[in-house]
DNA sequence: AGCGTTTAATTGCATATGCAATTGAAGAGG
DNA sequence: CCTCTTCAATTGCATATGCAATTAAACGCT
């Protein structure tokens, strides 16, 4: 942790002093100015920093471990947590590992790619207002050589600049993404879709078949990354989940 | 606050000290001893009764309110949430709420109900080992007068002996069961299958059309409460969520 | 170098204390 | 009866202090 971090930390003045604390971290955090693994300073330095007590710190720092945000050993010190792969029913980011999370060997295939101006209706997805530079993908995934799901994909060059030269041969775009881009806030969407031709071909279904469409849109502080149609057959999908009535308690 | 009631705040000796109280008044929360309502001892009181400092406790009564089982006010005191109605993408329990949210009239209607003894698919589905009592329902749930979705359920009188009684004129059994039944744990699936020819009837939808399909299991304290299967018709639903890479942040 | 021991950095927990903020309830005055 | 003021119950926040638990790193011994 090197003094220029520890400055970083800046209180706004607005509401109890533990919570200013926890909101300037945790947007260090989130802004991706302390990446995962990144040491947080000790106690006692924010405390000196800060001008507050220990016990005041230690509640800022114990709520951002019970959030995920960090994680803290005795000793050891504290540093920021890698952001779980998958938390929730529908939060599955990564199809190499759901394919083999269900026992399966993954592969997949870049179907077609065309890099350029977004058409109209991804400038309406994301409410742009005009049109901007995008790669455009459709990738197949099997799962042991059955097709397992469509993907359909638009990043945005004005987010993830670095995605015009990569060629996805050893990474799907998915995961090239999770490693390559930060985000901060996604919106999904589930529907059930009839498959049309083209894409009951891809699929090995019958055209008209029944499909579980996700349509995820993500951002990174407002400047819209990605967003991803997947198609998967319906007769062989399930989203599960659990949970109470106050949440996962 | 009756003496009873505080005396029921009882500690395991497992852990710290403010996780064990607070895992004691959350189990009294959890097991419906404490119903929504109910006034919980304020921190002076429990500290005498536990031997714990004031902060200790207050510890304690803190995170159960940042988890949202308990909700305080200065001189008001502390008292025992409602469970929110809804709480995310999926925990929709309430129809009428779903459907007067989307702004449209409200209506339904009971096509059938059978009472006796479960049919072998349910008996697996809870993995019960043996048949018992239940209600069997057919629920059509109208939006504006048209066919919203389709409601297959069955409670278990075992658990919800009070079912067997109701008529379900005034209140669907879905929010009947909500207000006249515990529940600590649900299970949802959700996947896409094609309309069958008596679905499909009734959803005024034409056979074989992709519908979203919604299960979901609930128990109470291990006992099984109810099952439903909710059929949507595809192309007028889409279940929307948001979500950081953290949580909801 | 390798191995056990000691040290010390860091977080975790609990207490005691004091004051601030909120607000229901009691009381005062008309 | 109504309104305004005062009081006090309750939670919220911050500090100071002390000790316990963990464990990386330093040390010392062979």
């Amino acid at each position: 942790m090197s003094a220029s971090q520890i400055d970083a930390v800046a209180l706004d003045g607005a509401g109890p002093l533990y919570d200013q604390i926890r909101r300037a971290i945790r947007d260090l955090i989130l802004n991706g100015a302390w990446p995962p693994g990144t040491v947080v300073p000790p106690e006692h330095a924010l405390m000196e920093r800060l001008g507050a007590s220990r016990m005041t710190v230690h509640r800022a720092l114990g709520q951002l471990a019970r959030e995920g945000l960090i994680t803290r050993r005795r000793r050891s010190g504290t540093i920021v947590a890698s952001p779980p792969a998958s938390h929730a029913m529908l939060d599955i980011l990564s199809i190499p590992e759901e394919v083999r999370g269900l026992g399966h060997e993954y592969s997949y295939r870049i179907l077609a790619r065309r890099d350029g101006r977004a058409l109209r209706p991804v400038v309406a997805l994301f409410e742009l207002g005009r049109a901007v530079e995008v790669v455009r993908l459709t990738v197949l995934h099997y799962a042991d050589g059955v097709p397992h799901v469509l993907e359909e994909r638009v990043i945005h060059l004005a987010t993830v600049p670095a995605a015009e030269q990569e060629q996805f041969v050893a990474i799907p775009p998915g995961d090239w993404l999770l490693q390559n881009s930060l985000w901060s806030q996604a919106e999904h969407a589930i529907s059930a879709v009839a498959a049309e031709a083209d894409q009951a071909k891809l699929l090995a279904i019958g055209e008209g078949e029944p499909c579980l469409l996700v349509e995820r849109r993500t951002w990174n502080q407002g400047d819209p990354v990605t967003a991803v149609r997947l198609l998967y057959p319906g007769g062989r999908h399930r989203f599960v989940g659990r949970f109470g009535p106050y949440g996962n308690v």
